[in-house]
DNA sequence: GCATAATATTGCTATTTGGCAATATAGCCA
DNA sequence: TGGCTATATTGCCAAATAGCAATATTATGC
């Protein structure tokens, strides 16, 4: 089993890749071959086949068995792993907490006094 | 100003590093300087400059000018693009929608029929 | 068994990335 | 001015990444 931390790193990792969310997008819409998916792109099968490997390691899509296909399947678990981790943030883009919490920061730094005096008159 | 699609590459890029993480939940707690940064990571100023460019450049963190400080600040507004991006899919981690879905387009394809007859028992 | 179709693997590139030490820049203060 | 502090920049390296063409693998169906 994967650490959370090195779980999400492969999934933003594999979520960085423009290709490889449109790949996601698609299998939204249900299982695909892989030449299925390879064909809306301007992209080699064997680099398809990568961003799938890339997809797999990070959870995000599993493999089935069918003759010689492999269809792959949309797997959203570490998705939800990811939206827990940014949910985290969300009173900083929903209520105006961070200018408060800045100030509030910035008056703390400046009485520790990193090696200097106060601040005389900011600009 | 940026694409969407080229955003969530440089947001998902950015949150992909464990250490620009970290970055991330010490500056929920406010404001802080470069060397303030530094300290709880065994890493060189530079290499701490540089994850901060990153953010800076996924529009994660903003820099102020306060004397010789650039106190660093963070933007959570791109995790709201993020979030959003990856809320799409919640119904797959939340419903099993993705099963009826799955079973749906494989059906799809079987009758489509990619070059091949029809399957005849599995394995 | 053989031809074909689907996918994976194997080199091979060019680019990007994360790290460092060393050095440069910039602002404060005495 | 000169020295100190905070931060940025530069130059370097090793590892990872995205892409390709060519080839190997595997399963089907005649």
């Amino acid at each position: 089993m994967l650490q959370s931390g090195q779980q999400l790193d492969l999934v933003f990792a594999a979520l960085a890749d423009p290709t490889r969310r449109a790949i996601l997008a698609r299998l939204a819409a249900g299982e695909a071959t892989v030449n299925e998916l390879v064909e809306p792109f301007d992209l080699s099968q064997p680099t398809i086949s990568k961003h799938l490997k890339v997809l797999e390691g990070a959870g995000l899509v599993s493999r089935g068995r069918e003759a010689q296909f492999r269809p792959v399947r949309l797997n959203a678990a570490p998705l939800e792993t990811a939206a827990h981790w940014i949910g985290d943030y969300r009173r900083f883009w929903e209520e105006s907490f961070d200018r408060l919490d800045a100030y509030a920061s910035e008056l703390h730094r400046k009485e520790k006094n990193h090696g200097r005096k106060r601040k005389r008159s900011s600009k």
